[in-house]
RNA sequence: GCCACUUUAGCUCAGCUGGUAGAGCAACUGAUUUGUAAUCAGUAGGUCGUUGGUUCGAUUCCGACAAGUGGCUCCA
């Protein structure tokens, strides 16, 4: 007999060689039917593997994550399936698990897939589903494995194999498709109920880009059609939220043919955003000792072979324009033109930290693929900034800058992100990052250190680094998901020395700074796009373009609709009267859509008070208010940039 | 840049197998003077993304290009 420790403590005992699943039934029919997988000991392993000894058992259901992922991936077994036999030949990678579903990659030869052979497909799948065949693992030795995939012509497979050493490999077979896997499996293909295939589309062999385009199939699948239901309903949702709906239902911003792909036209609402965001950025940079430039957007060839950004970047710079026999490129970049200012002086020690801040615009030559709403764009806005210090002052310019993300994140009540120290990869020194392990060290040392001391939580990650030196980027999510790069905070030892850069120490010598490149809103651009996400197109009140809507029950009550307008405006506060002929509904249905946080309906009543009838966005009436009284308190809740109102 | 798909009025979308387009909302005009998420009526608005081809005839079929979307690669 063997022990069989449950995850709530208590201890069952069985037989040896008892299966997870075996254990189930032991404790109930129900819960058997429900188990997908098992976790032995930390291992998950599909719920037929016999136990052999003593042993914690968790089961594993449709609410793990390991649990649905191996669903998911079991319904990626069965999805190749359903290829093999419709497309037969068809050649197979990797079919791993999502986070929304599962995808299988695979090479169609000569043949196509289109979105119609999805259907098709998921018809397939669906009857293969109702076989309820047996996911079945087989150990296999290597040679056998080789021996079969040679005579299949699966390079694909073989490849995999020759990473693979004898004795752990396995196929698991369900119908009529076998697979070399390493599992583990659901008990069976009826328990996937509900299928939905979603894209088709390119993935480079091994994610090289050099390889050959292989074929991969996203798909998702539940235990029941009211799971699908309710996940195709949320992505309706995430649909509504999507900024690129949203910016051009509220008037932030558009793009035009004739103008460019990737190139941004502010409106005026989307302008006044980002007015309110440099206002911001602009007090807390005065506040943490920064000063303003101004750069010009074009420089000379020269000037980017100096920083050394040409060889690394040219790609994703526009063409240069020759003028006077002379190369001129578009700037991708600010720093080059801020080390130009550094040098214009001669610095002391008691110059640094020396901090340049401007919102330069920066021009890149994305790939056209890459473009994507306000996320991905060409023309940017950076919120940059150059910091010019000591080692000595390193840390403390370092944790200033992380504090001042945090502060930010607060204000926009952004609290899912993560820090993420981006270090190089020592066998691309000379290619992708700058020839001097030395200094990588040192410095990645450095801004681990800082980390570590702020007990910061972050997670490194290798080869994601600048050119020049390592950097933290923050990844935040948007409300419907989406996952980016906003900030970057990096660290630069190399464009110093080119620059030749130098302030005198204490003891009169000539030293190089240590540079932090840093940017916390990141661009205005990806920034905007994020907010529209994550607040649904509800700005708070001290961003939103129109602030107040004063709506007049009729014509006859214009007058004291445009009296209240003039207040509020004295105040510094974005109004605008409705004055259309149309009745109240009307127009606080229209200002609702146009998500303006405060409507001020003013009729008979209100006019002989001196008082409004104040209602918030989404939040309905909220009773008559004094207009002075109401005034001061929105100057407040602006001013302190409140997330949502008192 | 690569793979797949999409492109019809300002917006959201109809338009069966080829016979030069239609709705709702928005806009404009008029009536209505309105009390917390759509008042009524009328008018105007499209060389059906661009460009080649097939055809007596193309919004519809085929090709090229452009832009966009979902991915891959890349990245703030």
């Amino acid at each position: 007999m063997i022990d069989i420790t449950l995850p709530d403590g208590s201890i069952r005992q069985y037989p040896e060689g008892t299966s997870s699943m075996d254990i189930a039934r032991s404790i109930s029919e129900g819960l058997a039917r429900k188990v997908l997988a098992a976790r032995v000991n930390g291992q998950v392993l599909d719920a037929a593997r016999p136990i052999n000894q003593s042993a914690n058992l968790q089961l594993l259901t449709w609410n793990d994550t390991d649990g649905k992922n191996t669903f998911w991936h079991s319904s990626a077994h069965l999805m190749a399936e359903a290829v093999e036999s419709i497309f037969p030949g068809v050649k197979f990678w990797v079919g791993p698990p999502v986070e929304n579903g599962f995808y299988y990659d695979m090479d169609l030869g000569d043949r196509k897939m289109n979105e119609e052979d999805l259907a098709i497909l998921e018809k397939k799948m669906n009857e293969l589903a109702k076989q309820n065949n047996v996911y079945v693992r087989k150990e296999i030795s290597k040679n056998d494995a080789i021996n079969y995939f040679t005579e299949k012509g699966d390079e694909y497979k073989l490849d995999l194999l020759s990473g693979l050493t004898d004795g752990e490999i396995s196929f698991y077979t369900q119908g009529s498709f076998t697979d070399l896997c390493r599992g583990p499996h659901i008990p069976s293909t009826g328990l996937i109920k509900a299928i939905k295939l979603t894209s088709v589309a390119g993935a480079y062999w091994k994610g090289d880009e050099k390889n050959k385009m292989l074929t991969r199939v996203y798909g998702v699948t539940f235990p029941s059609q009211k799971e699908l239901d309710e996940h195709l309903a949320m992505l309706e949702e995430a649909k509504k939220r999507d900024h690129r709906k949203l910016g051009k239902e509220l008037g932030i911003f558009t793009m035009d043919d004739d103008v460019g792909p990737g190139l941004v036209l502010w409106m005026p609402n989307g302008t006044i955003v980002i007015e309110e965001l440099e206002k911001l950025a602009k007090e807390s940079e005065n506040a943490a000792g920064y000063k303003r430039v101004v750069t010009p957007h074009i420089a000379k060839e020269n000037l980017y072979i100096t920083s050394g950004h040409l060889p690394y970047y040219e790609d994703s710079m526009y063409p240069p324009m020759e003028l006077e026999g002379q190369k001129y490129y578009l700037k991708a970049m600010n720093c080059p033109h801020h080390h130009k200012i550094f040098a214009a002086e001669p610095r002391s020690y008691k110059d640094l930290p020396l901090r340049l801040a401007e919102y330069g615009t920066c021009y890149r030559y994305e790939q056209s693929g890459e473009l994507f709403g306000l996320m991905r764009v060409r023309c940017l806005h950076m919120n940059d900034a150059h910091i010019y210090c000591t080692k000595d002052q390193f840390y403390e310019e370092f944790r200033a800058v992380n504090e001042m993300y945090l502060k930010y994140f607060k204000i926009f009540g952004v609290d899912k992100y993560v820090m993420r120290l981006s270090l190089h990869s020592p066998e691309k020194l000379g290619q992708k990052y700058v020839n001097e392990p030395e200094l990588w060290k040192e410095t990645e040392a450095l801004v681990r250190d800082v980390l570590i001391r702020t007990k910061t939580p972050f997670v490194e990650v290798q080869d994601e680094a600048a050119f020049y030196g390592p950097k933290i980027d923050v990844q935040i999510w948007s409300a419907i998901g989406r996952e980016f790069t906003l900030a970057t905070n990096q660290v630069d030892f190399a464009q110093g020395r080119r620059f030749k850069l130098e302030y005198t120490t204490a003891d009169n010598k000539g030293e190089t700074p240590l540079i932090i490149h840093r940017a916390p809103l990141g661009t205005h651009e990806r920034f905007i796009g994020f907010l529209l996400e994550h607040y649904a197109g509800k700005f708070p009140l001290w961003l939103a373009p129109m602030q107040v809507k004063v709506l007049p029950i009729s014509d006859k009550f214009l007058p004291y609709a445009r009296s209240v307008a003039d207040k509020l405006k004295k105040a510094d506060i974005r109004c605008e009267v409705d004055d259309r002929n149309e009745k109240i509904g009307k127009k606080i249905r229209d200002t609702e859509m146009m998500k303006v946080p405060l409507m001020l309906v003013v009729g008979e009543k209100e006019m002989n008070e001196d008082k409004v009838a104040v209602r918030r966005q989404g939040k309905g009436d909220q009773g008559t208010r004094p207009v002075d009284e109401l005034i001061a308190e929105l100057v407040y809740e602006i001013k302190e940039r409140k997330e949502t109102e008192a």
